[in-house]
DNA sequence: ATGGCACATCGAATGTGA
């Protein structure tokens, strides 16, 4: 990962809108029908100006569309039966909209990766938006984990094409990925284990070479901060968790972070996603 | 070390997740 500096001096704020932010999430909700009532619930209390949604597990045409009218939100979403899927829940209009791989790579390089729907990708006030739901990889002696691999070397080609644009780059999403120690709970003996393997953390590692930082360790540095709970155990209760919902970006966004905070109040809630929100605060 | 829980597809039991 490359580790953007801290700015010595303070940013000046354009004239035209002082103190403006504009503020991007990441959720992985298991399931949107499941979560509807969770995630409506939350952002009426978040109102934030972009939500990326994964694990939808729903096709396109069955997405529920009406609660983010009455909300004042808009769809883009890319999803499938049962498994996977991504979606865009914006405030105002997105523009330039690409699914997959595809939208941006040639087919013979995207090969079967679009398959599955785990890609997304849109402008949002000048900034390139990515949002994603890495492969879990099962476990690493798996042909899951082999499709995790490819499908990790694939995004670096992807936003490699995207920073060719000259575009300013923030992807977040759920990795499946904890990128080091200081992100499970127990790190000791996880070498083996999926989302903690060094191929994987090393894969990552290749990917944010690109010139991304991890926005949440801009402000936080200490471990002890999870994005994900098993549903198993009371792992939630106890804070046995691990942190692999992330927003990684490059220097010119990174500069203009001014927090990036995990929210663990709706893991708390009734029948919930194992995975929690995680908001960024970006300055304009 | 293992299992544990939740969701979708279905209309029971299985695949998947992490």
């Amino acid at each position: 990962m490359v580790d953007h500096p801290p700015a010595t001096l303070a940013t000046p704020q354009p004239a035209t809108s002082p103190g403006a932010t504009v503020t991007l999430a990441t959720w992985n909700v298991n399931s949107i029908r499941a979560r509807l009532d969770s995630v409506v619930r939350w952002l009426q209390s978040n109102p934030v100006d972009l939500l990326c949604l994964q694990e939808t597990k729903v096709t396109d045409e069955q997405f529920p569309l009406e609660p983010w009218e009455n909300l004042g939100y808009q769809i883009y979403c890319y999803g499938q039966k049962s498994y996977n899927g991504v979606a865009l829940v914006s405030r105002s209009p997105l523009t330039d909209v690409s699914y997959g791989f595809g939208g941006v790579l040639d087919p013979a390089i995207v090969g079967d990766l679009d398959q599955q729907k785990r890609l997304i990708t849109a402008q949002l006030q000048g900034i390139r938006v990515v949002n994603v739901y890495v492969p879990n990889g099962s476990s690493p002696d798996s042909e899951k984990y082999t499709y995790k691999m490819s499908w990790l070397a694939t995004l670096k080609t992807y936003l490699e094409t995207l920073q060719q644009r000259g575009e300013e780059i923030h992807i977040c999403g759920d990795f499946n990925v904890a990128l080091d120690d200081r992100d499970i709970y127990n790190p000791q003996g996880k070498q083996n284990h999926i989302m903690a393997t060094p191929e994987e953390r090393q894969a990552l590692q290749e990917v944010l070479a690109l010139g991304l930082a991890d926005a949440f360790r801009k402000f936080t540095p200490d471990g002890g901060h999870f994005s994900w709970w098993d549903y198993r155990a009371g792992s939630f209760a106890r804070n046995r968790g691990w942190r692999i919902d992330h927003h990684y970006l490059s220097q010119g966004l990174y500069d203009r972070a001014l927090a990036c905070k995990i929210d663990a109040e709706p893991r708390s809630w009734p029948q919930p996603s194992d995975h929690t929100p995680v908001v960024l605060t970006l300055g304009c």
